[in-house]
DNA sequence: GACATTAGTTGGTACTACGAACCATCGTCA
DNA sequence: TGACGATGGTTCGTAGTACCAACTAATGTC
């Protein structure tokens, strides 16, 4: 397969990523769309899909400042997505917790999300996407985003 | 290296893909910000290297609306990073070209990300990103994005 | 009990994104 | 060659997003 070897050629592993990157961003754009939420709510409403977290634990997930964190999930909030909990040790505190809408939302989503990305490696071997996994695995492992 | 297996085993392709971008996206939020740019404002004039282009075919290769793609322009041209040029043959259109600065913060960030990946990856043996970028190179060939 | 630290919010500001509507210009067709 | 549809890009209105400084309430430490 010569275009894909000249491809490979031309493309360093930097812009490898880059572009690969941008392609699931765009994706991820277009599932959100699909569900009436922006990309940054849903990333949100994903996060929360194995429990609820607090403000603190989330900014740091996703990479906000806390002010920014308790706009978007004023925003959530209001359409009637998430909740929020009172801690019950720390007054300070709250956790941010699905509702059964946003539940449903978060879920349905993710799983559009998946199923595009497992349909764009349609025709990739299976070998190869297993390869891709293992070596992106060990990146974040490196860089101590897996948890 | 039982934690990788287990890191594997646990997260999908399409996890895999996700992570990963979210982890270029953050990165690519900390070189723009270093920069004194925005990560939006950053991917225009790294678009921009290779010569001027159109709105038109910016605002496909950026997933933006047209108008969207207006005000983004605004704000880097009122920086002095890009001038909007008349185009020769066709008086409605206009080609979006970098400045002298604008080509100088351009290269100098797309180095940035480019090092800062390369960095992520320093452990990774040099098959192992080569593999990776075949893999991607497949399905962003696949996905036609590739040109 | 004083004080430093933390969790989260408020206020201000600029950036970003979409969609409808618009204007100037180009391409096509009769 | 003129009418009209299509195209390139802009304006306007609106909502969402992100950062930073400053703040309040509560907790942790000494």
């Amino acid at each position: 397969m010569t275009t894909t070897i000249e491809a490979t050629a031309e493309l360093g592993f930097a812009a490898a990523l880059v572009r690969m990157s941008h392609l699931v961003q765009h994706l991820f754009a277009d599932v959100s769309r699909d569900h009436d939420i922006t990309p940054q709510q849903m990333q949100l409403l994903c996060m929360l899909i194995g429990g609820p977290v607090g403000m603190t634990e989330l900014s740091r997930l996703l990479h906000l400042e806390k002010s920014s964190l308790t706009g978007l999930v004023d925003r959530v909030e209001r359409r009637g997505l998430v909740a929020r909990v009172r801690d019950a040790r720390d007054r300070r505190a709250c956790q941010i917790a699905l509702t059964d809408e946003g539940a449903r939302l978060a879920v349905e989503s993710h799983q559009d999300v998946t199923g595009r990305l497992d349909t764009l490696a349609g025709e990739l071997p299976d070998a190869d996407q297993e390869r891709l996994t293992s070596v992106i695995a060990r990146l974040l492992a490196q860089h101590g985003t897996l948890t």
